[in-house]
DNA sequence: TGACAAAATTAGTTAGAACTAAGTATATTA
DNA sequence: TAATATACTTAGTTCTAACTAATTTTGTCA
């Protein structure tokens, strides 16, 4: 009987931190408009377009994106989930960088855009634990919260 | 009049994530031993000899160390305060997720090695200011810190 | 002190990921 | 529908940073 492999949150994706990047990006730009296309993936990651060609040759070759020249760009079920466990982490650390250090919103997302790519998983859930017992509407922690937020600020 | 830079605690090295490795390296290998040499390095870092000699040669160019081939390896005053700055990062990563996450001393210590090539220097600030916070003797701090390590062991 | 072992270097290769320049395909519009 | 602009790809280069194989230097010890 073979083992069906159960997909978690913060499970490691197997790409490295410029294909995650990529995978994100496709992920975000197919959510905001109907169509994806080489453009707006290097406009998004601020690189030029033969590079973007070149990386989703090698996206295409390990079945993560649909993808014929000149063609738009989607991903694939396998493609889907793997852009959504990076998510998952960015979404975490952006919270933590926001919520709990109280960085402004675009460096909280830069700094997580970074950090993402380098944290296990069991990093992640630890810091997903965090975060929820930060956000818990207990009185105590709430105070704690407030104080924190002083603390910081000097 | 000339304005004189000021170091801080956190700034920024200006050097790739595996220079910084390297300087980091050195660094703590010089307060282990007499001597740092090539083989150590490589041993240190799980990479081999060229791959250190390489690097080396760029190092010394950069005037961060004192290095002559076959010879010893010592940081020069540059390079010491550009080590410590890394270390300094180390140090505050390594503590947040040793204290606060309570990842065990082994994951916290490698995965703040990832983590310190990343974050800018004002993340870095309120993180130690978030630190500080954390370890404060206040009654209601410290409760609240049992608590989340209670909520972090699920 | 001469032979051997250990340490380090050099030369050359590879891989990832970016770039420019140039050419090709697609889309628009006169 | 032909001309032109935009989008995309291909080919070839560069950079960083690793690697192996081969050579050279240094250190040790019989």
């Amino acid at each position: 009987m073979i083992k069906k492999e159960q997909k978690h949150l913060y499970d490691d994706t197997g790409l490295s931190s410029h294909m995650e990047d990529y995978m994100e990006t496709i992920w975000i730009l197919s959510s905001e408009n109907r169509v994806v296309r080489v453009k707006d993936i290097a406009r998004s990651l601020n690189i030029k377009m033969p590079s973007v060609s070149a990386a989703l040759t090698k996206l295409r070759e390990m079945d993560l994106i649909d993808y014929e020249k000149y063609g738009f760009i989607e991903l694939t079920e396998k493609g889907k989930s793997i852009a959504q466990l990076v998510y998952n982490r960015h979404e975490c650390l952006y919270k933590f960088f926001s919520k709990v250090l109280l960085l402004d919103d675009k460096d909280a997302d830069s700094e997580a855009c970074k950090v993402e790519h380098v944290l296990e998983p069991e990093t992640c859930r630890k810091l997903h634990r965090f975060l929820f017992y930060f956000n818990s509407e207990d009185e105590k922690g709430k105070a704690w919260v407030r104080e924190l937020a002083k603390a910081l600020q000097n």
